[in-house]
DNA sequence: CACCGAATACGTCAAATGTAGTATATCCCT
DNA sequence: AGGGATATACTACATTTGACGTATTCGGTG
């Protein structure tokens, strides 16, 4: 049994959906629909116990999108199908990004929602016909990030901050990177212990991490 | 009667596919293949009506990605699925860059591949699962340019692992990530241990640092 | 010059991590 | 049925790291 959840505002569409699922009661087990995204995380605090979600993307107070990039965040075992009217390509990169693995759209009869949370299950990724089309076309023709970096968070790191963040990175312990640097152990202890109030993390993974994303080595 | 031409080296592959196609006698008719790529090509100029071809990757002479390139250009009307046992994400992102509409692995049963073809000449875009999987990862995390994949090391991490290697890479300790997973802190240290012959380091950066150049998490 | 940020260095204690074992259960494949 | 890979859990010990202090030196700038 597929345990299944929704996440749709419209009422009417959930009925539609609820009754789409109840074509398969042998192989489906509709748990409990969020009225949005907020809502069905809720849901989910009190029962994670949850196979596959069907999330819409145009819903109040928390859209499909942001919901789907906390939940895959914290319940990376639950799939999810963007399940929605909306097929334009920023639409489906955003979902990807946010961690769907499926979109289909609202249209497709009951037996390939079906097949498609089958086939999410085994580790595809179903998306309809029109979807999956551009979806290649988005590989294709790679979205260009970083235009809009609105980091006017400079973290101001100094040169040897930066420079034992590089080491740390490879992997080195503090006295190797000491020897590296013809400095003393404590001293990179030191540089890094200061990075991390400038970056606002509290170990050596989440400091490289943070420094490599802003590209600040 | 949907029209199928195959390119593939291997002659008992190239039997072996030919018989699965001959599964489907009212749907598919086969036409002819090709020993590699510029041998298809040839054959094509003589007779490009077609709906379908199978693809291998490796071939002698011209491969597969240079011919799909090719053909995409040529014969827009023609689809093209990759049909190999290839499917590391390198392979696949230049398949779809050169302008393959589906990616499905050699060992799929023949209903499977009848239904990929039908797929595709519905506008999908039919993958195997783990393919289908690569693919949208790609679209998470485009490969940079200048990244070179000399990965015919495996690794062969499990999931478990990998689970773990990803909260890893987030700057969560043991603890955080056993509470995380429902196993205990000794467990996640285990896994991580294991990890580290694996990928042949010997702490939490390097075998963060290593999984992501091979783009195992 | 006086100040300040950066770089250097050391000490201490608690917590996290690396290494090396052992052990059990499950699942998959042969 | 048995073997191999995986997941789980634990103990024990040595090393590394995180958090908090203190302190000296040097280079540039107001």
């Amino acid at each position: 049994m597929i345990k299944v959840a929704v996440a749709e505002d419209n009422a009417l569409l959930a009925k539609s959906i609820q009754e789409k699922l109840g074509f398969f009661p042998d192989d489906i087990r509709y748990k409990f629909r969020g009225i949005n995204g907020k809502d069905l995380i809720q849901k989910l605090e009190a029962d994670s116990n949850i196979d596959v979600i069907l999330m819409d993307i145009q819903m109040p107070e928390m859209n499909g999108i942001e919901a789907t990039s906390i939940i895959s965040q914290n319940y990376p075992h639950i799939k999810i199908i963007m399940l929605t009217v909306l097929d334009d390509e920023n639409h489906i990169f955003q979902a990807i990004r946010a961690g769907a693995n499926g979109y289909i759209l609202k249209d497709e009869p009951p037996q390939k929602l079906l097949s498609g949370i089958k086939e999410i299950l085994g580790g595809g990724a179903p998306m309809s016909a029109g979807v999956a089309l551009k979806a290649l076309r988005l590989m294709r023709n790679p979205i260009q990030e970083g235009e809009e970096e609105n980091s006017q968070e400079s973290f101001s790191l100094s040169k040897r901050e930066t420079e034992v963040l590089q080491q740390l990175s490879k992997g080195f312990d503090y006295k190797q990177i000491a020897e590296f640097l013809h400095i003393s152990p404590a001293t990179v202890r030191k540089h890094i212990e200061n990075t991390y109030s400038k970056l606002q993390v509290h170990n050596k993974m989440e400091a490289v991490q943070k420094a490599n994303k802003h590209r600040l080595i």
